[in-house]
RNA sequence: GCCUGGGUAGCUCAGUUGGUAGAGCAGCGGAUUGAAAAUCCGCGUGUCGGUGGUUCGAUUCCGCCCCUAGGCA
């Protein structure tokens, strides 16, 4: 994977915006005129099972434009951004190696970070230390572990909120399993850039008051085609809880609490939909510091024009059959 | 038709013994290093239903009107 200087890294396109922005339909026509081989890019939609909730591509259009990371793990299971990282770069110089190139899809914005510019090299999570520092914060508070994290990593304590429970956790987490501040393993991390010339496109309606219109009536299409039910059969599985990434999901931590009882239908969809509406907006507050991204706006037609004439010059190569498109 | 509540932020409501008002939610902005669809942080001017009166001053007190929920006819 590493080039020799003065030799051209090869093509790479990240597809990114926010939820229910239209990326999976742009994503396959672009695969019908260039040589993609699609990477999804999304924590959400790697379970298996989880597949109305999650807008998951219907298993047709897989069928016609397969997706890489799709359905890799079990919803008991959890996936990091630094397994995204690893599987992602794997498949990038797989898909280079065969000619093709990589476009990267999808909406999870802390997996493109980390893609585009790396990790410190710390420990992966330890569930039988989180299982302690859990204890600890039920018995004498997060400002108590904060107070703790003070101690051995003034920085990172700085930076990290007594509130924010997981990073608070994460931290504690890497001191404990290395004796090394987390802040430490962030100083020496090195700098690891992705060795590809990547193309940012960042697709999303103009108009704020379009998306939410879209999630509003996604969510209620989900329910329509059982969404529910896709919910109930995790439901029903003893081994899986709300405090697993996967249930905690958009939609389906509302349907589980209305399956707990906790909330009533309409307030599960109200819910769910805000929930939605506030991931998109999270997912927007990333977009808007990315560096050299081009916007591309989902109510327009982004084949007939700005997205090609970026997108050709970008790969060194013309779309196919592009002399029918340029006439339109 | 009468009686009694209520009409205050997009929504649900609190409050002002008369000096033009504040919570939660929503929304908006931001952060983001192995859970990230997660986890946090910041942002509150709105004819206080309308109109007349009392008053230096009314969202607050009084009159009338409108709307609304329940009760009685």
């Amino acid at each position: 994977m590493v080039k020799h200087e003065g030799e051209p890294l090869p093509p790479a396109v990240f597809l990114m915006g926010p939820t229910a922005a239209g990326k999976t339909d742009l994503a396959v026509a672009l695969g019908e005129l260039f040589p993609f081989e699609i990477i999804s890019v999304d924590s959400a939609l790697i379970y298996r099972g989880m597949d109305i909730g999650t807008a998951k591509p219907e298993p047709e259009v897989l069928a016609r434009a397969p997706h890489h990371l799709i359905d890799i793990v079990d919803p008991a299971q959890s996936y990091s951004a630094a397994d995204f990282r690893q599987d992602a770069l794997t498949l990038m110089a797989d898909i280079t190696a065969r000619g093709r190139i990589p476009l990267l899809v999808g909406g999870t914005m802390m997996y493109f970070k980390v893609l585009k510019d790396g990790m410190a090299s710390m420990p992966q999570a330890d569930a039988a230390v989180r299982q302690r520092l859990l204890d600890s914060a039920r018995d004498h508070g997060w400002p108590y572990l904060h107070q703790q994290l003070a101690r051995v990593d003034p920085e990172a304590a700085q930076r990290i909120k007594p509130t924010d429970s997981q990073r608070l956790q994460r931290a504690l987490e890497v001191y404990e399993l290395t004796g090394k501040p987390l802040s430490q393993w962030h100083r020496e991390q090195e700098a690891q850039s992705l060795p590809y010339r990547v193309t940012s496109l960042a697709l999303a309606p103009v108009d704020r008051a379009v998306l939410h219109e879209r999630i509003a009536l996604r969510f209620v299409r989900m329910l329509e085609e059982g969404f529910l039910d896709e919910v109930k059969s995790l439901y029903a599985r003893p081994d899986l809880t709300t405090s697993l990434p996967s249930v905690r999901s958009v939609g389906y931590r509302q349907a589980w609490s209305y399956l707990d009882g906790e909330l009533s239908y309409d307030d599960m969809v109200e819910r769910g939909i805000i929930a939605t509406r506030q991931l998109a907006k999270r997912q927007l507050t990333w977009l808007r510091s990315w560096p050299d991204v081009h916007w591309l706006d989902s109510l327009s037609d982004n084949l007939s024009g700005d997205t090609l004439s970026v997108l050709g010059p970008a790969l060194g190569q013309l779309p196919a059959n592009c002399a029918s498109r340029l006439r339109a």
